[in-house]
DNA sequence: AAATAACCGAGACGGTACGTCCCGTCTTCGC
DNA sequence: GCGAAGACGGGACGTACCGTCTCGGTTATTT
């Protein structure tokens, strides 16, 4: 519904907000504001702050049409490891971090608005994680692949301890491991 | 600093707002009203309303001393299926639920919580896995366990998929594929 | 900036509260909610509630464009026993006597107030006593309008004595007795 | 009923607290903190917060027993001048004004300190004066002092005009105008 | 080009909750 | 056993946002 100037102004002022403050302060009233926009036209096209948040995260990512990018170097031990080294990336990107907390937050009371989460951005990730663990002929690859995305995220909602590199490596052969004999 | 009697008033008018409505609309000030107390009094003693949520949760939790119990049957599996089983139906228990997720997104914004939450609560009960694991020989007992955790607590969280009794056979199977040829 | 039925409401909701109660009890709050109207607006147009008092006062007063109206019969005498008895009546008036004295009150510590008071009440009344006086003759006007009103006030603000009507045309005697041979 | 050393540590922390910030913010508590007393001894010998401040500045101006001190020069003009100036003097003391306004503006809710007030400071001070010009034969000496006296407390009251010598000698002759051919 | 509609900024508005300050009473505990 | 220290229920403060609602002043279309 709302014009595409005003979308990308929108985007604007929610990174700038992020940027500049803690994300947990930001409000409606703050993102019509920096945008020079009304809270009409916010109400217009989002229905609460959080709806916003999200949108301008996943207009982030998406700039081409393509969504998650899967690696396919032909070996799925690289390409594990290329694809927690990304999400991790993503995760702790200061520019996304705070974002990422506040709508995983958010989600947690607003039933719609993690519907949507699910279907734009978990699904298409488990997805994809599994079609690459299934082609290299891992068993359940749906089950692993939760396995494998769930505990990076564990780590990271929770802050319980750091991403190192090694820990990285080690969770990858662990997924591996599962796959039985699978080299 | 508060007085025992005051701290019960408090417990029990979370615990009753919190099943007579969405804990998203839970305030300092209903919770107040529905204990009798006056909004300076919970001021004095917690800091934010997701503190006394936790704290509400504690108090449920921690009757006697002896916070989580771990069991032990001398079989590692049956061990992991109860722990597991008995981690579900806390994290889906109605009159927890909505309580967890509550305290959860607050976690994101709230680092002191955050850490007393890790203190409190994550670290004795991925402590009591990880030294179950151990002692059933399992290498790397720390990050099974976070494993173990992390994918019930995503598949959660996210509401990403219902937990089924197989698919909790399965998660513990693979969990214990991770301890190589440990029996 | 608040709109005219905005202040309508308020200024009747004031009158309505100092008619019920102890004047000393009302408060914004109170306003607001007799009002029918929220706080943030009584905030955006008034900065106290002395401010708001004052102004229900105010509004009171001044249906038409022209303030105080000063007697003017022709004779001195006559003029300064009308103005006293006018003075006097509204000071005393039931629906007006606690607004009067709770905003008396907040002038002591409201500098702003204070100035809006001097200028839009007390400047016009003073001048409009010595105006008359001058045209009598009367030599110091302005000091001769304070001391005549200033007992008055006096009487009024520390309940020293009650005002009875041969009081007031000895006071008004006085008065002109200070203008020497006039007659 | 208060300890006469209670008494003495309630005084100096009000003429304190008067110096050091805005008079309209003493409270109860700020006083019972600063003199190191507890709230409840200060309910028990005074039962407002005026009537603190009251009986602060009753202590400061009663060193002696006597009360008022009236001069008497044998001369009525310098004997107005000197309670003209005295009186003027008391009022604008900067270790008294701010107390005077704040008493004066709990009068106008609070009958009984009115009472006290009017007993204890104003007649006497009347009174004082009303002796005085009785002996010097004025005419209604009563209320010659009312306007003597109201004209200097409506002027401070309201901060209407400036204390100037020259204004307090015309003062003192208009009130001996009304005195007639009294020399 | 003028008339007419759709849109949008600005922000007033009724509300709810925030976190703080005091009130006046009650409880605890140490000297 | 008195009194400081301060917890307590209560009420108001002044502020921040919420989501809805009028306002005018462009923009864009339609005639």
């Amino acid at each position: 519904m709302a014009r595409e100037k005003t979308r990308r102004k929108v985007h604007d002022a929610v990174l700038s907000l992020a940027a500049g403050s803690r994300v947990s302060t930001i409000t409606m009233e703050g993102i019509a504001g920096r945008a020079g926009v009304s809270k009409q036209t916010l109400y217009r096209s989002w229905s609460s702050t959080g709806a916003i948040l999200f949108d301008a995260l996943l207009a982030r990512s998406t700039d081409a049409a393509g969504r998650v990018a899967v690696p396919d170097s032909g070996d799925i031990r690289d390409d594990l490891l290329l694809l927690a080294t990304g999400m991790i990336a993503e995760l702790t990107d200061p520019a996304q971090e705070g974002l990422l907390r506040r709508v995983t937050a958010e989600l947690q009371a607003d039933e719609d608005l993690a519907l949507e989460y699910r279907e734009t951005l978990l699904e298409p990730q488990l997805g994809a994680i599994a079609h690459r663990l299934d082609r290299a002929g891992v068993p359940a690859p749906d089950d692993v692949a939760e396995l494998f995305v769930g505990a990076i995220f564990h780590r990271w909602l929770l802050r319980s301890r750091p991403f190192d590199p090694e820990w990285v490596e080690n969770h990858v052969d662990r997924a591996l491991t599962l796959a039985g004999s699978v080299s």
